[in-house]
DNA sequence: AGCACGATTAACT
DNA sequence: GTTAATCGTGCTC
């Protein structure tokens, strides 16, 4: 495509608060059946290493986190609640085990697709949730460690030509969702990612989104 | 082998 | 604002 590339594995090999900001208004494509769903990422969270009592990998390298220990580009997608799925990209070199949670995408391509995946639902909630987002785009738990950054990929993220984002954004940062029963610092720390578009500044300003 | 828990959502009141 | 739905994971016995 002429206007966006895939973002490279080095991309994803940095440290992860600066990779969680920077995925802000990328394109995250899903290829199904040859056609093209899209959204651009306008909500993430960090989770960093052993240390980071949110992360899964507290509880060091099992089958489900293994993912995470591997290398940067990958895609680490796990179950929770009983009933959804998330997406997370595994960031920094490998052996260290950390991600980004891909929380929140506005839909760019694969309108009637997404429509009938989330149907009864305003376009609003379409994709604006971790587990929404999978769910309209069809992604479970067969995508866990799917390589982003392969040749002819049918998920990866995409920013336009010269590297930069397609959307500009506002950036807040505010603590992680969810994780009411994690112990301080980890439970407040600010590693969770919100872009507001640009021309909403001066209207509307949202100190802390709820939680 | 069994069990408590959760990076959520939708449907309630 | 409250709560049920639902099951893989990791920890304990």
């Amino acid at each position: 495509m002429n206007h966006s590339r895939s973002l490279s594995r080095a991309f994803f090999d940095r440290p992860t608060l600066l990779v969680a900001e920077q995925l802000l208004g990328m394109r995250l494509v899903r290829i199904e059946n040859g056609q093209r769903l899209s959204g651009f990422i306008i909500e993430t969270e960090a989770y960093i290493g052993e240390e980071d009592q949110g992360c899964h990998a507290r509880a060091g390298l099992t089958p489900r986190t293994k993912v995470m220990y591997g290398p940067p580009g990958h895609a680490y997608v796990y179950f929770t609640y009983g009933m959804h799925w998330l997406l997370n990209f595994v960031t920094e070199r490998e052996g260290f085990p950390a991600a980004v949670l891909i929380r929140a995408v506005e839909l760019d391509e694969g309108e009637e697709i997404v429509a009938l995946r989330r149907n009864g639902q305003p376009r609003a909630q379409w994709t604006n949730g971790p587990a929404k987002l999978c769910q309209a785009f069809n992604i479970d738990g067969t995508w866990n460690g799917y390589d982003l950054c392969q040749p002819n990929a049918l998920l990866y993220v995409e920013s336009q030509s010269d590297g930069s984002p397609f959307l500009a954004l506002s950036v807040t940062t505010t603590p992680r969702v969810g994780l009411y029963s994690v112990q301080e610092p980890w439970r407040s720390i600010a590693w969770r990612f919100v872009g507001s578009p640009l021309s909403a500044l001066g209207k509307k300003h949202r100190a802390v989104p709820e939680t």
